[in-house]
DNA sequence: TATATTCCCATGATATACCATAAAGTAGTA
DNA sequence: TACTACTTTATGGTATATCATGGGAATATA
């Protein structure tokens, strides 16, 4: 139960609070940490999110493909500068700040959808359309998946 | 939270006092020391900061890739000849230096940008343009963040 | 003494933590 | 399968803590 898998729709209250599905909240559990981060999604209408672990996987990546100073750091850099560290309370919510809510178009509701690694938030209806195109790619392009060269134990 | 994260816009008042965001003052205090540097950005409008390691970081840099005494050296020390170093009061405030503020065009209000290892203080309109030519670049490039090779454990 | 700088307190706004209840899911039993 | 007891989760409401910021006192500087 490391990764975040299944998708799930729930409510964005008058005072901005949404819960961070169960599931999802093992996951960072399992890390160790109640800290996840949000950010915009640099290329898609929804919102992007993860644990530490994966701020800090997209950090060393700029580090290494990027000097110091650079321009391919600074437009790297557009993830980091978005996205805002965010922990959950006891009854597993937080606050979904208006920026990022107006961003992705969500108002009453929030449909999180699992990615492995990491996780998106969406409109739920936007979502829904995005899933079928999804299905229909896979089909009409047949695409399928190879399988990895070296398989992930535990 | 180690790392510099998200962007936080905060008022620079009469006496030019303005407030380090709070979750910055965090990453500082889990480094131990209160001091961060600030110094004009090289080759951008806008400020770069960090603490004490940026300065190691920096200086480290800059010893394995530029001889002594050679021009290089001479010339990537503009940084470390033109940092200064700052610390916070016990309500999170520092006051920024007239120097500073000119040389990145900030009056009433400073922008606090997360990136990494460092943070940068911008004039906000300033860096919201920047910040959507950021987000251009990333689409328009279809940039992407290679997921590294090894991932997987852990 | 006048001016600038640092430190400390006050306050409103905002975010966070806590409590209560309803809804949904799970397991056990017959 | 159908019923029941139990556990977990989502969500509404409220109290508490934190933060950014204004103002003033104390200290330093010139």
């Amino acid at each position: 139960m490391k990764y975040f898998v299944g998708s799930y729709e729930n409510k964005v209250d008058i005072k901005s609070r949404v819960s961070l599905p169960s599931h999802f909240r093992d996951v960072l559990n399992i890390k160790k940490s109640n800290i996840f981060y949000i950010f915009p999604s640099p290329n898609k209408d929804c919102l992007e999110a993860g644990g530490q672990d994966l701020i800090d996987f997209i950090i060393h990546s700029i580090e290494e493909n990027a000097p110091m100073f650079s321009n391919e750091e600074e437009t790297f850099n557009y993830i980091i500068a978005n996205a805002r560290p965010f922990s959950f309370d006891s009854t597993g919510r937080f606050v979904l700040p208006e920026e990022f809510s107006s961003f992705a178009k969500i108002s009453t509701s929030a449909m999180f959808v699992g990615s492995g690694r990491r996780f998106q938030i969406w409109n739920p209806d936007n979502y829904k359309t995005k899933n079928q195109d999804s299905r229909k790619n896979f089909a009409e392009k047949g695409l399928t998946i190879k399988k990895p060269s070296e398989v992930i134990n535990d």
